[in-house]
DNA sequence: CACTGCATCAGAT
DNA sequence: TGATGCAGTG
């Protein structure tokens, strides 16, 4: 399922949300997602063939969460199986065969407990299933589409087509296919992981930026994907590095091959590209035209007749009724509804919506029909310690209290994490205007961050960004919420960061009528609202009003921000053509190939760096910039240490592409000092426009004069395919250009107006 | 030294 | 399931 570890590669782009953010929008649901999961609580009936429905119940519980905060769902259930898939799925049902058997076998023999869990493996998500809950989104009048094939392509199909806004899907699956905003891990108070794939060059484990969706396609496809099996020995990784080194994947095959290391199928490539043809051509359901169509649309050049592991035709009638969940994808033969009437039947076709005399019954002849409630849906909710999210406490969701209450010190920290999103900047405020400390955690604390070399992103959450020179080769400046003379404040805090982030707290919302008890203080709501980032805040918003340099610096100068400067060691060290292969160095090519000259790091560092002196006067990166610019860069870390550094001008680097520039930093903070020193921040005039929930954060200077990042950009960047990190002799030139676009944007885009850049705090994500 | 892959464990569902 | 630890490999 997915590719598998493809998420963990792209830990450092995912943002930490919650669902409330999407009000109002319409997210495509991958309805097996919820089908699965619906089903494991059932596992055992559902293996004895009993009579059950709690799976259904489980996925309408997660629709009213949804239309609790506001978010229209779109389910989308999978279809027939893709012939590409048909040997995988043989087997799986093998397996399930199998786990069936010795679940049952274990029930007998009186372990409820391990038969579950072996019974959990035996789950067969049937189509008759998805028409069990197809009969309750009809009546709530929820959209939904069976796609003929695969959900995950149809999901992508429809937020290309503007009918969903996003995808909500436990599966990486969505980025290969090309997926622009991929929403997971939602939990069930709404917290959930937003990934954009605009973000993609932002990834600090690998250099994405530049990259194609084909060459991410022909990465996920080459680590092994549900269309192809994978290598041996090779990962993610090392599939990444192939491919930036030999750009395509015949090269890529060709030496892999030569190198004798990896065992490769004679007709691997062959086998390569139908895959890749599956993920591009397969058909999905189009609920405008009515009928099926390919996924992408095919150029006169390409002939799908030849294609058949990409699922046949279907005729639009067929297709239709398959899209509405009458007909069996699979078999192509109707859903039978267990005792219900014909005329129900009927009308289920034309009319989706509208009362029906009885709940429909489940089952069909493969599964026998589960005994169906009398009750309305509903009483189950309020049965066992369920409740209906509409009469849930309206804080229920938004603010786990426990979870909450760690995270926020009880309110008393903010609760942000974004990650690096150059594009989005707007102002920051002064530390000394902060609420309170961000983090609870000491400053010096660095035994867990010692503990692995490559940080989880959510270690950096919990240290809030102060794991800085948790490596030896580390060398981070972050931008610190430690406000100048409130060190102390931090090291003392004791409570214990939890693993996931909130957003903000529900109190702020606005769709709450009450506060939640764990933001109890009326009277700092105030203060609290400028270091929160709202749930309505939307960062896709902010990110289309990407502020252009000049804006920017106005901005900035009438704001406050406070930088940590990095005073290192790290100006001396030379990049060196090592670093090529380091591969957790993504950004080195900028700076070895792409940069007319490399300048030391040091003077780099410094012209990103706030000079305290130079608060009020705002720094004019683009106009600095493009005379020098080196790149490499500069940092402010978000470092918990709060030694006052140097205070420097920080001009930005306008001859970077801010995704460039994002991996040279990355490159340089991989080479720091274990343990790098920091200046202090310093704070500047705080702005009084816009929300600010972290205005009070200190900005990283690089960031600032960056441009927004957008399709076109990375349409340009695509066409040169450069890439930063891997430097190929031959792909200089490349990147070269790709600078060059850069600039071009970066001056295009000056102009537009200010975002409000203070509700983003950066991590330092890319210390590892 | 870096990557892969496996085993284990804790947390969440 | 994700995080972590460990071992094998080149």
């Amino acid at each position: 399922m997915g590719i598998s570890g493809l998420l963990p590669l792209l830990k450092s782009i995912q943002k930490p949300t919650e669902l409330k953010k999407f009000k109002g929008e319409t997210l495509g649901v991958d309805g097996y997602g919820w089908l699965h999961r619906g089903a494991i609580s059932c596992a055992i009936e559902l293996a004895e063939g009993k009579p059950t429905r709690k799976y259904v119940y489980y996925v309408m519980n997660r629709v009213r969460m949804m239309q609790h905060f506001g978010v229209n769902p779109y389910i989308v259930f999978d279809g027939d199986f893709l012939p590409s898939k048909a040997g995988e799925e043989a087997s799986r049902a093998k397996r399930r065969e199998e786990s069936k058997a010795s679940g049952l076998a274990l029930l007998k023999a009186g372990k409820p407990s391990l038969a579950h869990r072996e019974l959990q493996k035996a789950i067969d998500i049937t189509p008759e299933m998805a028409r069990a809950v197809i009969e309750e989104l009809k009546k709530v009048d929820v959209p939904y589409i069976v796609a003929p094939y695969e959900a995950d392509p149809q999901l992508v199909y429809l937020e290309r087509q503007g009918i969903i806004n996003g995808i909500l899907s436990e599966d990486s699956d969505l980025l290969v296919f090309g997926a622009k905003r991929l929403i997971t891990k939602l939990d069930q108070h709404g917290a959930c992981v937003e990934i954009n794939r605009r973000d993609f060059g932002a990834c600090r484990e690998i250099t994405l930026t530049g990259w194609s969706d084909e060459q991410f396609r022909h990465m996920a496809i080459l680590h092994g994907c549900d269309y192809l099996g994978g290598i041996k020995a090779l990962g993610l990784k090392t599939a990444y590095r192939m491919l930036r080194k030999h750009k395509t994947p015949e090269k890529v095959v060709k030496m892999l091959q030569f190198d004798g290391k990896y065992r490769i199928p004679p007709d691997y490539l062959q086998l390569f590209h139908q895959a890749e043809l599956t993920f591009l051509y397969q058909r999905v359901y189009c609920p405008k035209a009515k009928a099926l169509v390919f996924f992408t649309p095919p150029s006169s050049d390409i002939d799908t007749s030849a294609m058949p592991f990409i699922g046949g035709p279907v005729e639009p009638e067929m297709a239709r009724r398959i899209a509405d969940g009458c007909v069996n994808p699979m078999t192509k033969a109707e859903i039978v509804v267990a005792v219900q009437s014909p005329d129900a039947r009927k009308r289920r076709a034309s009319s989706i919506v509208g009362p029906r005399p009885q709940a429909p019954r489940l089952g069909s002849q493969t599964r026998p029909a589960p005994q169906p409630p009398a009750k309305p849906i509903d009483s189950y909710f309020n049965g066992h310690s369920r409740i209906p999210l509409g009469n849930m406490d309206t804080n229920c969701f938004s603010t786990d209290t426990q979870r909450t209450a760690s995270l926020t010190n009880n309110g008393q920290r903010p609760i942000v994490f974004p990650l690096p999103r150059p594009y989005i900047e707007d102002e920051a405020l002064p530390p000394s205007q902060l609420p309170r400390p961000y983090t609870n955690q000491p400053v010096n604390s660095r035994s867990q961050v010692l503990r692995r070399r490559t940080e989880p992103i959510s270690n950096l959450l919990l240290n809030d960004g102060a794991t800085l020179g948790s490596t030896s080769r580390r060398e981070t400046v972050n931008i610190g919420r430690v406000a100048e003379g409130q060190p102390s404040t931090r090291l003392t805090a004791t409570a214990r960061p939890p693993k996931k982030t909130r957003l903000c707290d529900d109190a702020e919302a606005g769709d709450d009528k009450e506060r939640s008890k764990f933001f109890p203080a009326p009277k700092k709501e105030a203060k609290r609202r400028n270091s929160y980032l709202m749930s309505d805040d939307s960062v896709e918003e902010a990110m289309k009003e990407l502020p252009d340099i000049d804006s920017w610096h106005s901005a900035k100068s009438d704001k406050g921000i406070m930088v940590f400067k990095e005073s290192s060691d790290k100006d001396n060290r030379a990049i060196s053509k090592d670093d090529e292969k380091d591969m957790r160095n993504t950004a080195s090519a900028p700076i070895t190939g792409k940069l007319p000259s490399a300048t030391p790091l040091r003077s780099a560092i410094s012209r990103f760096t706030f000079n305290q002196s130079q608060q009020s006067s705002r720094p004019t990166p683009a106009s600095t910039a493009s005379a020098s610019s080196t790149d490499s860069t500069p940092m402010s870390s978000m470092t918990s240490s709060t030694m006052p550094s140097t205070n420097r001008s920080t001009p930005a680097t306008p001859l970077m592409t801010p995704l460039q520039r994002i991996g040279s930093q990355a490159l340089n903070r991989a080479k720091g000092p274990a343990t790098p020193s920091f200046t202090a921040p310093r704070q500047v005039k705080r702005s009084s426009k816009g929300r600010k929930s972290l205005d009070n954060l200190p900005v990283n200077a690089s960031f600032v004069p960056l441009p927004p990042v957008d399709l076109e950009e990375v349409e340009s960047l695509h066409q040169t395919g450069g890439s930063e990190d891997m430097i190929i002799p031959d792909s200089e030139n490349e990147e070269a250009d790709n600078d060059l676009v850069g600039q071009e944007n970066m001056g295009k885009v000056a102009g537009r107006r200010t975002v409000d850049l203070s509700r983003f705090l950066y991590l330092d994500i890319f210390a590892q």
